[in-house]
Formats: C-alpha cells, structure tokens, sequence
RNA sequence: GGCUCCGUAGCCAAGUGGCUAAGGCAGUGGAUUGCAAAUCCACCAUCCCCGGUUCGAAUCCGGGCGGAGCCUCCA
C-alpha cells in the first residue's frame, strides 16, 4: 500500500508524491515566542516529528523545518510590560520551547530559523511581490493586495466578497480592501524595526514564513504543517504571496492537525483564556491559573511534574492528528496506566534474556526490516510480519498513529501469551526460544520507534535512599519467603497488605517475589 | 450570519461501501496462585435521529438534532 497524505487543499487523501523523488521538505509553523508553551504548543512538533520518522522509515531523505517568530507584537507587549527588550523575552521563551521539545523526545527538526534572521529574505519578497504589482506601500506599511491574486483564498476555501460579509471593517483603515494584509510594518518611534525601501519597520506576520521556507526549502516544499487555527489568515495569505512571488506551487501537501481542546470546556487550549488575559482583574487571572492546571492551559513545565513526557506523547499520538484532542487529567491518567504494561513486559524481558530493551537497535528502514532471518517458529513469526504489516498500513493512510498505537496494544499482547506459552520464566528456557522473544521485542522497539515512545528507559523514580530501600525490601521479602514456607499465611498476607499502603505491590512469581512501587 | 469539520460500547478511540465493527481504560467470568499480583483466555456496541441510493452503508446523498474550529496576527 502506497503512502497517502490528506491534502487540505483537496480536501481528500492523496497519493504521496514528492518535487524531487526520494527526499521531502517539509516545514511546520513553529511558535511565537512570547509566552512559555502549554500543551497545545507540543501538538504539532510531536505528530510532525513522528511524520519525519515514518518518512525516514520509508526510505525518504526529509528536511524539517520549524520557524520561531521572534518579531510580533506580543512580544512586544510582553517586553514593554516586563520592562525588557524584545530580544530578550524572545530568547528565554525560545529556550522554554527547546527545553519542552527535547523532554518530548521531538528531536528531528533540522533548522530553527528565527524571523529576525531572515529579514532581508523577507524584504527581497516583498520587493519581487511590489515589483509585479501583488502588494502596495502604504504610508510606511506594505499591503498585499489580495484581489490580485486569482485564486486567493484555495487553501481555506473562502472568497473575499464571503469575508468581507462576515467581519466588521475597521472605518480608519485605508487599505484598498479590508481583506489585504500587511507584509511590512512601518513602526513607531522606540518600536524595534529593520530599514527597507518602505522606511524602518517590521516585517507582516505570514511573510516570515515565506521567506524561511524558501530559503532553507525551496520555492516549492513537499509538506506544510500547522494547526488547523492557522490554515486561515496565517497559511491562506503565505500562501497567496509566495506563489504570487515565485509562480510555482507553494506547498505539494498542506497537512492541519487538530487542536488541543479542554475538556469540558468550549475553546482550544490556550484560546480565549489568553486573548482577554489582560482585561481580567487580578483576582480573576489568579482563580483562572487555578482552574488552568486541569484544563491544560498552565504551561507545559508545570504538566510534566504529574505527567511522564512519554504519557503526554503517547496521548497526543492515541488520536487521529486531524481530530480534535480533548485534554484532561484523567485522560493522561489512563493513558499512563495503559502504558504500564508495557513498561512490565520491558522488565520482564530484562530478566529472560538478560540485556535491556532500550539497548535493542532495530532495523532503521523499511526495507531493512522486511529481511529478518528465519527463526524456526514459523507461525510466531508469521504473527510478528503480520503485526508489523498492520501498523505499518495504518501509519501509510495517513498517519493513523491511532491505529497504529492500537497494534502496539497487539503486538505487547502477542509477546506476553509467547512468554507464558514457552514457559520462559520459569526453569530453563530453551535458547531459541529466548532468541524469537528477542526478535519479537525488535520489531516492538521498530515500531515503537517510528511513534517516538519507548526510547529510553523512564526515569527511575530515584531517590538518594534507593540503595537503603532496596535493601530493606530485600530484607522484607525475604522474611515473607520463611513465612510463606511455613505456611505461615497470616504473617505474608499481613506484610503484603502493609505493603501495598505503602504503595509498594508485591509479585509473587515461582523463582522469586518481585516488588515495585505504585 | 458565512466557511469548514465532527457525533462509533460506561469513558477514550481506530475503522469512511461488503469477512465475526481494531485497541485502551473500567467491568464480568475462567485459567494460574495458599490467597493475591502479573499474565493469558472469554464476555461486553448493529455505529445521534429520520428518509434515500445500493444486492449490500457506521461508511455515499438529503433533512433534523447536538458539538467543535475559523471568519479577530491563537500551534
């Protein structure tokens, strides 16, 4: 099955098909970065991530792109209110994005262009857009002028004479029409601003990613990316004056993921809860801080003290990428619970064959994997091709991480019934067997791999006191075997039911007794 | 008001014309266990409502009800 990509442009899945065969460009609207990111602000960098693996996967050489705009007048009013510059808020928000990305194991973007880097970029555009008479200088602003281009509004399917009716036009506006939008910026005194021919200024907020994208990308990319809240104005208008500028295609495939919604609750993450921010008396942004831990929209930091980075990415990856997310405490409870299993077989595999499974390097390709060798337990490993073969059909439809995690389910399933079928906890298993295990645990880490999960071992709950708490529980379970011997049933059950208040389970397994916390 | 999208079990969720409608969480029964835990097996939905197209629809079309996003420089 060929890979097929759901185009917004055609509102339909299409074969997958790249500018130059074998490698794709793909660029993701990054950030502004004003304010430190909530949850909603991981959504795109997780299921574009995991996009670039399983393109990698399939054999494609991929160059990812994500912009940080670090000229906007958020920034600008977050500087001015914090009584610092642009430049600085802008750096330290930049940081807390790279911080919250890498804990998301979001690790394949290739170059982070920053706006006020590409500035010259932009102005060249603008002066090609002007020049072929797509955009107008207006008293220190440049103006795209929208009913020029004669397929502006494609890409979100609305006409101008439709927006118009639907939005109030600003009376001081003296734009030619109220649907053009700003490239350039003229500022005023004590505002940051760049020189151009049109006076010192700013660039317009779509303009930048034009610029980056074809400076880094090419006129033409393979793939767009971006929340669905920015296919209109952001993507419709970088869009029309990149094509306008260049006269090719902009963008092959536009892919929109869905927002992060609270649950319970109307509007994205992050949505209105911010925009009348500063109109709420003090009183009432404190008790909306409060409410904000449960609806996801307190900042991503502050998330992850109650939630593993892994939980959060599994649960963002459960869901389609072009559905709506509904976040909420619960949800990412029961998403961590259900990783749990997982989490034991990794142990249990430990135990059996003696080396870890993180430490597994698994077949990096596609074509790689599908050469495994024999392992004389032909029906297992027929049912391992067969799982390998389901995921990677849901992941070639579109991406669908949510089928494709439903398989993991499948495949965590298939090794557990072969441990206890081969019986190989207990006694002395047979040594073939332990290798089909290993190659069953391979193809888990592949595919486990290819949504970026399981990569490394969880942070161990440590703390400076393991060692005297390892001991003790030694000690424990070992006075618990004499008295389980015994048949001394009572003492046991007495010391695993203390056990447990203290949030410490006990297993009972014929070798051994194994403990774990929670 | 305009433009998009969505409505599958108690909850989350995949599936968009045809085998017994994935999977997870919760629940029930069984195997296993001294009892548990863990694991395995089994059970648990005719897909918001109405009408239509079709040999056949959760899946296509029309209408209704309900929800969401955008039209406001928010990922």
């Amino acid at each position: 099955m060929p890979l097929r990509v759901y185009n917004t442009l055609t509102r339909q899945k299409e074969d997958f098909q790249t500018v130059t065969p074998g490698r794709v460009t793909m660029y993701l609207c990054g950030p502004t970065v004003y304010k430190p990111s909530h949850i909603g602000h991981m959504v795109g960098p997780v299921i574009f991530d995991t996009v670039k693996r399983y393109l990698s996967y399939s054999g494609y050489g991929v160059t990812f792109v994500v912009n940080i705009t670090d000229v906007d007048d958020k920034i600008i009013g977050e500087a001015t209110k914090r009584n610092t510059t642009m430049a600085a808020v802008a750096k330290e928000i930049e940081q807390d994005y790279f911080d919250n990305l890498k804990v998301m194991g979001v690790d394949s973007i290739d170059h982070f262009p920053r706006a006020t880097e590409h500035i010259q970029g932009m102005l060249d555009i603008i002066g090609t857009l002007v020049e072929k008479g797509y955009a107008y200088p207006l008293n220190g602003d440049v103006y795209f002028d929208c009913t020029k281009d004669d397929d502006y509004g494609k890409l979100s399917r609305r006409s101008i004479e439709e927006m118009l009716a639907g939005t109030r036009v600003e009376a001081n506006d003296r734009k030619r029409s109220p649907a053009d939008f700003a490239l350039w910026k003229g500022s005023k005194p004590g505002e940051p601003c760049w020189e151009s021919p049109w006076g010192p200024g700013r660039p317009g907020w779509h303009i930048e990613c034009s610029a980056m994208a074809k400076k880094l990308l090419g006129e033409s990319i393979d793939i767009h990316g971006g929340g669905l809240d920015l296919m209109f104005p952001h993507h419709e208008n970088e869009l029309a004056q990149s094509e306008s500028c260049s006269g090719k295609p902009f963008a092959r495939y536009w892919m929109h993921n869905g927002l992060m919604q609270s649950s319970g609750q109307a509007g994205k993450v992050g949505g209105q809860h911010d925009r009348h921010g500063d109109l709420l008396a003090e009183k009432q942004q404190q008790e909306a801080a409060k409410i904000s831990k449960s609806t996801g929209a307190g900042s991503f930091k502050d998330l992850l003290k109650s939630h593993a980075p892994e939980t959060v990415r599994f649960f963002l990856l459960a869901t389609h990428y072009r559905s709506p997310i509904d976040f909420s405490d619960e949800r990412l409870q029961e998403t961590a619970k259900s990783l749990e299993g997982f989490h034991r077989l990794f142990k249990t595999y430990e135990r059996i064959a003696g080396t870890s499974f993180f430490a597994i390097t698994p077949a990096a390709t596609r074509t790689e994997a599908q050469e495994s060798p024999s392992l004389g337990l032909p029906a297992f490993q027929e049912e391992l091709s067969s799982l390998r073969q389901r995921f990677l059909d849901a992941m070639d439809d579109d991406f669908n991480t949510g089928g494709a995690v439903g398989v993991l389910f499948d495949l965590r399933k298939t090794l557990n019934g072969f441990i206890a079928e081969q019986k190989l906890e207990t006694g002395s298993p047979k040594p073939e067997a332990v290798a089909a295990l290993t190659a069953g645990m391979t193809v888990l880490k592949e595919l486990s791999n290819l949504l970026g999960v399981f990569r490394v071992a969880p942070a161990k709950a440590a703390a400076a006191d393991d060692g005297l708490v390892n001991g003790l529980m030694e000690l424990v379970i070992q006075i618990r075997a004499d008295a389980r011997k015994n048949k001394n049933f009572a003492v046991s059950d007495l010391i695993r039911d203390q056990l447990k208040a203290l949030k410490i389970t006990l297993e009972d397994r014929p070798e051994k007794t194994l403990w774990r916390r929670g």
